[in-house]
DNA sequence: TAAATTACCATACAAATGTATGGTATTTAA
DNA sequence: TTAAATACCATACATTTGTATGGTAATTTA
């Protein structure tokens, strides 16, 4: 079998990890091998190729920097979650930080994403129920259909997003809620919301 | 003079800021060249020359990638305000992007970080005010006399930061405002804020 | 009008980068 | 004990990448 890491493929995994996250961009193998002190960039290039074989990154060949984490759901990474969005009734949602979980990394979660914790069940048909996590992005357009988190005042809840004539309608997947209308001038919006 | 961009040289830079933004990491120059359809690096390379000497990146030379922004306080980007804080008692802080501005981007903000605007005065001696922004970067560790963001319940506050043998004490920069003492298990922190 | 700037092209080259191959020593598994 | 796997080294090589240089045409500036 070949799914376990070895103490030092773990190391670099984790270097890899450490530069992705916080420079954003990989490193390149003469990086990897001068940070490990090796003389030779076709160590890392063999550690690499082993832990790619064990399915934890993936390589662009010939790319330089080329190396993506493929931690799908191999892998957790702590996430602070950054506050609460209700998906019945409006609801305050807290500021910051509330807890913070490990989670599965999916493929990639877009950097500016972060997590909110879905309270209420106004989104059960949509398979999301409360206490469930969602991520949000605020660097996407929000499409008819999509499911977005909106801020109304100081509320904020998750609904589906259609767009009208002249106002913008945000229907509760479940009928116990009715729509809420808005019209186009409220100082309202933000941020898309996706499982 | 050479301060202002041509439309091209300006169309190459939001294609940098755009990739680097998104992807995390610059594009090479055959990406850019190959984005706007260009047959040969060289041009790309030109315009990149050209736009630094205009002051508005930085090429690492002999690496890879290696193009930074510069947009000291020559550019401007838009960051979603996440929230307000208070530096004097706390005070309950909103959800999500209550606001958009245009910021001075400084050099190199840390990719989690948000932005709060500051509420009351406790801080004024530090010469943060009400009204003021401040960049909260979460994955630093703080330490002693550093300004922290802290999540006390459902209210935040920015104070110095204070560790003692078991308890860890918050105080305002503004004697009007007495220190907040909180003991080593309350379920809080989070959160490192930064002018 | 002359000179500079802009916006492209092309070719050439050195360094950086990824990759291939082979070797040695140690540890682990069959 | 033999065969794999691991963890390094070294040399070699093709691309990628950044850079340098020179050329052409159109536009702008002086």
């Amino acid at each position: 079998m070949k799914r376990d890491l070895t103490r030092i493929q773990k190391d670099i995994l984790d270097f890899l990890i450490e530069q992705i996250k916080g420079k954003g961009i990989p490193p390149t193998l003469a990086e990897v091998a001068n940070h490990f002190g090796y003389r030779n960039r076709a160590t890392v290039q063999q550690h690499l190729g082993a832990i790619e074989k064990k399915g934890f990154i993936k390589k662009n060949p010939k790319l330089s920097r080329g190396i993506e984490l493929t931690l799908e759901d191999k892998f957790f990474v702590p996430k602070p979650i950054l506050g609460e969005v209700a998906a019945g009734n409006p609801l305050t949602i807290y500021p910051d930080a509330i807890d913070t979980i490990e989670l599965p990394t999916i493929a990639r979660m877009p950097k500016d994403s972060f997590l909110l914790r879905v309270k209420g069940d106004s989104l059960k048909d949509a398979y999301i129920f409360s206490g469930d996590i969602v991520i949000v992005n605020p660097n996407l357009e929000p499409k008819n259909g999509q499911i977005v988190v909106a801020v109304l005042d100081d509320a904020a809840v998750a609904k589906r997003f259609y767009k009208k004539k002249n106002e913008i309608e945000l229907v509760s997947e479940n009928p116990d809620y009715k729509p809420i209308i808005i019209e186009k001038k409220y100082p309202t919006f933000k941020l898309v919301g996706i499982v």
